[in-house]
RNA sequence: GCACUCAUAGCUCAGCUGGAUAGAGCAACGGUUUGCGGUACCGUAGGUCAGGGGUUCGAAUCCCUUUGAGUGUACCA
């Protein structure tokens, strides 16, 4: 439900009819209960262009409002707030309609918009390490909730697979494969490692590995199928890290660097036609007001650069895709580049101007002394081992629990673990560096998946005891069920924004809050108990059910797993 | 040097398109139990919103400035 659209109709109409005119209606949420369920804040701002008192304006406006359907009640409060109550028969009527909802009362945009989403981007040479983590699971849920908002989004993984170090990797795996040392690269930090101790050690390698990067560059068939085959090994790499994370990445969303190199010689024509760039010594570079250093699309050896991939990209995502947002959800760290990227590309016409380039960045993630995240010896942590070690862990914090079966437990360990890293960092707002904390992501207590699981749990298990059928509607009885109603409304709303911000973290604030609320609810108000009437246990199952299916949908978009019993 | 980001409770974090007495969790202390799953719930305590100035009826939020931390800065991505 759009609540807060429909509640700045109602005080657009209510403006009208007493005659003010106000351009546009923000409406908030409440800072405290007892000021009502939402608030408008406009009026002191009108009442100062109207050179009229506030509370006199305001006390017009509430009289024009209807208090017979959505809204129950309005006041006048403090200099000239207006406190808005939700009906309590509305809110009933309109919770048990959603109650049949597949969507939970979530509806689409109004004008679904095409959106490229450019996430995860691994390097081929390299195993997936934890800087991977926060674009693929980031850029995965700002994909997954503009899908279930009604955008029509094209994932793009735009993995690294091409530049100088590929002329070594498959000199190296031609020779493995010579020798009839037919194993895969099982490890391929292993396997680049030892690459680089061959060419450090062998001439001959090392000229023949800057003969294949050529060679590779100019089309030779030999080196491309040996390329091809390091590639694909490399994917499956990722593509098995992304199944451990239940990310929705596939082949198809891959449209690497190397998909972008005939068309760039095009990129610097177009550049030099339109006056963008200039030669300095020796490069062609873009000098862009404000910035000391250029941006070089062209080296003076001819070879192109990042920049020039990302302006190709960016043609490629506005012109043959059709995209209309794009966003790129790439580490907080390239925000300058991308700044002067997407100036350049809007200058050089290669996108519309009515194209929104954004860029999703994100923070780094730190250890506990607040430095960056590396293993004891200052490696990087792969991604696959992080991901085994959260599993076993969730398995170590439920295992006394002896609610399930072996097999059992291994799912459920799964959906915990996988779970408590991803909310861990979508649950911290994207931008800011956040500190890895396995006690505090595995905990039961405070803003962790594990908290929404359980709660997720406990209303299943509920709903086994009563074991028959729920039907009836659902009746507002007291202020507790009041603010859960409202809540589950808000759903919508909560999504729109984490939507436009492209931050998840407002998501998972609400499923916390949400879940807070309905453990107060419980506490309070007994459901199964033997003298509670019929049509309140009805009642209270159904708020239940509402807010289990709430919570679901909530986790399903973060991509995290709900589980029946913990 | 220049540019950008950040600074909120002991710790980890929300709140930032200006609105009422700045909110959570952890840790500390106290309470709730013949419990529909107590790894729950309730309460107490804890704040010069880094310092200073400005704009405003109103500033954690906007502007300026100082300090501190981090990041980026011509042929890597």
């Amino acid at each position: 439900m759009k609540i807060k659209s429909e509640l700045s109709k109602i005080i657009e109409q209510a403006l009208k009819s007493a005659n003010i005119q106000a351009d546009e209606i923000v409406i908030s949420d409440a800072t405290k209960p007892e000021f009502g369920d939402y608030q408008f804040n406009g009026i002191m701002r009108l009442a100062k262009e109207l050179k009229r008192n506030p509370r006199e304006i305001a006390s017009e406006v509430v009289e024009h409002i209807d208090t017979t359907g959505m809204v129950s009640k309005v006041e006048v409060a403090g200099p000239g707030f207006i406190n808005i109550w939700l009906n309590n028969e509305w809110l009933a009527e309109v919770t048990t309609e959603i109650l049949e909802d597949k969507r939970v009362g979530v509806g689409f945009v109004e004008e679904p918009k095409r959106v490229v989403v450019d996430y995860s981007g691994p390097n081929m040479a390299k195993q997936m390490h934890v800087g991977h983590l926060r674009s693929t699971i980031i850029g995965d849920t700002l994909a997954t909730l503009l899908e279930f908002l009604g955008d029509e989004v094209i994932r793009q993984n735009h993995i690294g697979d091409w530049g100088t170090q590929f002329g070594m990797l498959i000199a190296y795996l031609e020779e493995q494969n010579t020798d009839g040392n037919t194993q895969e690269l099982k490890d391929l930090e292993q396997f680049y490692k030892d690459a680089k101790v061959r060419f450090d050690q062998s001439e001959a390698f090392a000229n023949k590995a800057r003969e294949y990067v050529v060679k590779i560059q100019s089309g030779d068939e030999h080196c491309l199928e040996l390329w091809q085959s390091f590639i694909n090994a490399s994917l499956g790499h990722c593509e098995e890290v992304y199944e451990k994370l239940g990310v929705n990445l596939t082949r198809d969303d891959v449209r690497a660097e190397s998909f972008y190199n005939d068309q760039l010689p095009q990129i610097i024509e177009r550049l030099k036609e339109k006056n963008i760039s200039t030669t300095s010594n020796g490069a062609e570079c873009v000098f862009l007001e404000g910035d000391e250093n250029p941006i070089i699309v062209q080296k003076s050896d001819g070879g192109f650069l990042y920049a020039t991939t990302d302006l190709a990209a960016l043609y490629f995502r506005a012109n043959v895709l059709q995209a209309k947002r794009i966003c790129y959800v790439v580490d907080a760290r390239q925000a300058q580049h991308f700044k002067q990227v997407f100036t350049i590309a809007k200058m050089a016409g290669l996108v519309g101007e009515d194209v929104s380039l954004e860029h999703i960045g994100f923070g780094t993630m730190m250890d506990k002394g607040g430095k960056p995240f590396k293993t004891r010896d200052g490696g990087v942590i792969k991604l696959v081992d992080l991901l085994d070690e959260a599993v076993v862990r969730a398995k170590d914090a439920i295992k006394d629990r002896d609610v399930h079966s072996d097999e059992e437990l291994d799912a459920v360990a799964k959906a915990i673990g996988i779970g408590a890293v991803k909310y861990a960092d979508l649950s911290i707002s994207r931008e800011s560096n956040y500190i890895f904390n396995w006690d505090k992501m595995l905990s039961f207590e405070g803003n962790t998946s594990l908290y929404m699981q359980y709660a997720y749990a406990r209303i299943q298990s509920i709903l086994r005891k009563h074991n028959a059928e729920v039907s009836g509607e659902i009746i507002i009885g007291d202020e507790i069920e009041h603010r859960l109603a409202v809540m589950l409304l808000k759903f919508e709303d909560t999504l729109i924004k984490a939507s436009i911000e492209a931050t998840p973290h407002t998501i998972t604030s609400y499923l916390y809050d949400l879940v807070t609320l309905f453990m107060k609810f419980y506490e309070l108000n007994p459901i199964l108990k033997e003298d509670i009437k019929e049509d309140i246990k009805m009642s209270r199952l159904q708020l239940s059910i509402l807010t289990g299916a709430v919570i679901k949908k909530g986790l399903e978009i973060l991509g995290i797993e709900v589980v029946e019993k913990i």
